[in-house]
DNA sequence: GAGTGTGAACGTCTTCACAGCA
DNA sequence: TGCTGTGAAGACGTTCACACTC
């Protein structure tokens, strides 16, 4: 996708490729795989299985051990895989060895809701700040931190060193305040306002609406409804 | 996928099916349509290009040409699409022409923040009841509703006829709450809490993971450190 | 000319099935 | 024997390209 490939034999660009890239299928499910691997380790399991593990992250097993092979031959034949080194790994995989600091733009329920979800310190991702435009809001402390005003963006991702913004204002501020983002040199947005935003293709862009979900279930109440 | 198909040449088995079913993908991308489209309404627009109307909502023209050809042939060649008339197609193929009745378990910030979700009742959804197992919540009004206790669960889905759950309990009560909801007679579940949840064949169910995104956005952040 | 509707090509994802190893 | 790792097959989804229509 990077280099346009030959409809050839792929043969690599670039000879010390790591290995083949991760499919973008395997790379949405390995935080579920990363999820079912701490409950394994919080009840004491020291090693599992393809089968067990899928049916924690409730996938095909054959999917889950294709899955892992991407990132490498982590398991054992006949025994399965080691839990604490398959977190580490898998951890490795999605940067988050490292921690990642985040940027909340919108501090309604949604934004308070995030900003003090536990999954995100227990993984390498931390909320670093929050960011509202109104002054009522502006001071209050939530989830440990006070909230500051949008103008104050620049100065924000600069002072954090934020990579990551996460959008959860009305559809209505949203794309001016995914401009603001990038300008202050955010370079992935995660944006959950109703809107489709524009961003430079440098910049990474993920959309989550939550009434789709609800349409989507709508829609198979329907059907049952006329079968 | 409901009736064994030959790999033959497929003969429908009931010949008075209505059309070939509508792809899974398709119809995850029907409420980015009907958003797009009630946006352009609002703008006064009339009719609208398979180009302009996937701009606004994000996609390829052609596979937006060839989802609305699964709903049917709405559109006029050298012109477009009428904009009201195909709201109205959509909305009828995913079941928003009439209510359906949501329950929701889980007050927190989630929860209101769905509950307060202006995105639903535009549509044909309606949050017809909160529910919580905290005391301190039973009884306070939220978003025009009275919080009430899960253990009235049974009485609130018969009373108000609702058929989709919606959960934004922590992880540990999530099972128990889903159980309780199929017991209760719900059809649909979406759940936001993050564990896999267990349900007959029967029912419906949506998983929503929150920090899935950002730990896929750490991924690619990830990936251009070390490009 | 403008723009839909759709076969065909292409690419991606999933699942099977089994070789190979502990 | 048990379970991983993976080629091969098949299902699915997307995009192209153009015939057809207004």
């Amino acid at each position: 996708m990077d280099q346009g490939s030959p409809p050839t034999v792929a043969v690599p660009t670039h000879p010390v490729r790591r290995r083949t890239a991760i499919p973008e299928a395997t790379v949405a499910r390995l935080p579920l795989y990363l999820r079912a691997l701490h409950a394994l380790g919080e009840s004491g399991r020291r090693t599992v299985s393809s089968a067990a593990l899928a049916l924690g992250a409730g996938v095909n097993s054959a999917t889950l051990r294709k899955d892992l092979s991407y990132l490498g031959s982590y398991g054992t034949r006949g025994v399965g895989y080691d839990v604490d080194h398959l977190v580490v790994q898998v951890s490795r995989e999605l940067g988050l060895t490292q921690r990642w600091c985040v940027v909340l733009v919108g501090v309604g329920n949604l934004g308070r809701a995030l900003a003090g979800y536990d999954g995100f310190a227990s993984r390498g991702l931390s909320v670093a700040a929050l960011l509202d435009t109104d002054p009522r809001l502006v001071g209050e402390l939530v989830g440990g931190l006070v909230v500051r005003h949008v103008d104050e963006l620049d100065a924000v991702v600069s002072a954090t060193g934020a990579s990551i913004g996460v959008i959860t204002t009305p559809a209505g501020a949203a794309q001016q305040v995914c401009d603001r983002l990038v300008r202050a040199g955010v370079t992935s947005v995660l944006n959950f306002a109703p809107t489709v935003l524009n961003v430079p293709v440098s910049v990474d862009l993920r959309q989550v609406d939550l009434s789709v979900e609800l349409q989507i279930l709508s829609f198979h109440e329907h059907r049952k409804t006329r079968a």
